[in-house]
DNA sequence: TTGTTTAATTACACTCAGTGCGATATTAAT
DNA sequence: ATTAATATCGCACTGAGTGTAATTAAACAA
């Protein structure tokens, strides 16, 4: 095995290179056609003959039209998951967690997150394999949590700590397409993170 | 209106009997077709043979087949909603909720939720219809607290609390068909809420 | 260069979920 | 008995996704 599967240089041959470029035009075409037509109203033949393919080949490349979308959505899994590792040792696990979810807040575009979201609301389906993709998040994320932390009878908690940070970047998400962007994301996830935190930690006495 | 729609006593009309047996008589031979074969190897005409119905007629009752295994888990929102309404008035939020959910996990019988766990595994799409129901559930819990608590800057930490006890009980769901159901669902979940809460606990000092 | 292996692309035919439409039967209301 | 709703059904259609097998193009070896 000379090179690794993503190696993007210049010795990945011409086989892999046109590979890369069909995927990605058929996702380009495929979202252009579902932000102007709504997702069920796009037919994969619509989307092959966008990016120069037959109807099989789609299915060659992507196992759904859904996943077109979620091919989208992965990857924000692993940048948390990497967050987390690299986060400072000194940290408790409940502060990992917020941090990687501010980081990674900061990276995705805007607009981005917008026009997906409206795209996702066009669709019960779609909406319905997003919750998919969060518990895929919540995995990566308490995989790496359990790295740090590894005794066995913490690992519960940990998985709860993991779906509490994808469950508010998940609300912040919601809260930040009502607003349509007015504040930045960072901030509404913040403010869900830690007033729903301050709430947990409001029952102190006896419980 | 003389009778109000779930009005089960005398006065129900033959039509709305005959509505509700088929409809529960479609449920049944579903779910039985479902567990013997899968969920994606049963066919609607399937079901609908062994329903006594036509396929089409099956369509006036449900929208989808996903429908006959969500209409099962419909009905456990509204059942977490009125646990919180009904809960004592001296509690925190976060009180409320853990007892709300602890309250509905013991009234769901152990066998049933573990052959419903094993249906929704058999196929990716049903596992993602899952995940909306949760939502909803978390809906309805969001909406009893902010009647009870209803200062609006408040709404977004009782949403995220909201969220906390749904994961908790999802992830206790989780855990406790992994163990296939060796200690009661009501001591799992127990577990996860409070060692959650304790480690948001964890970080007391200046986050 | 040529031949060989492997991967990509396609056409065709099929199954099944879900919808639109219209016809017929059944129950309720007057 | 008439009339109005409500249920049931058949038929034909669209669109997603699969199985199969044939064709084309790239990678590799001699």
């Amino acid at each position: 095995m000379k090179n690794s599967e993503h190696d993007s240089k210049a010795s990945v041959g011409l086989r892999e290179r046109k590979r890369r470029e069909t995927k990605k035009r058929i996702t380009e075409k495929g979202i252009d056609l579902f932000l102007q037509k709504g997702f069920d109203n796009t037919t994969l033949d619509e989307i092959a003959v966008a990016a120069g393919i037959s109807r099989r080949t789609f299915f060659y490349y992507f196992t759904s039209k859904d996943e077109i979308l979620l091919s989208l959505q992965s990857g924000i899994g692993e940048m948390l998951a990497d967050a987390v590792r690299t986060s400072p040792a000194s940290l408790l696990p409940i502060e990992v967690v917020r941090d990687a979810v501010v980081s990674v807040c900061k990276t995705i575009p805007t607009n981005d997150m917008i026009e997906m979201d409206r795209l996702m609301r066009t669709s019960p389906g779609v909406q319905a394999r997003k919750q998919v993709s969060y518990v895929q998040q919540e995995s990566a994320i308490h995989e790496a949590l359990r790295a740090r932390w590894p005794e066995p009878e913490r690992s519960t908690a940990l998985r709860v700590v993991a779906m509490l940070s994808v469950g508010a970047m998940r609300i912040a998400a919601e809260i930040f397409n009502r607003e349509k962007g007015a504040r930045p994301m960072v901030e509404v996830f913040e403010e869900a993170f830690d007033s729903a935190v301050r709430e947990v930690r409001s029952g102190e006495r006896r419980a």
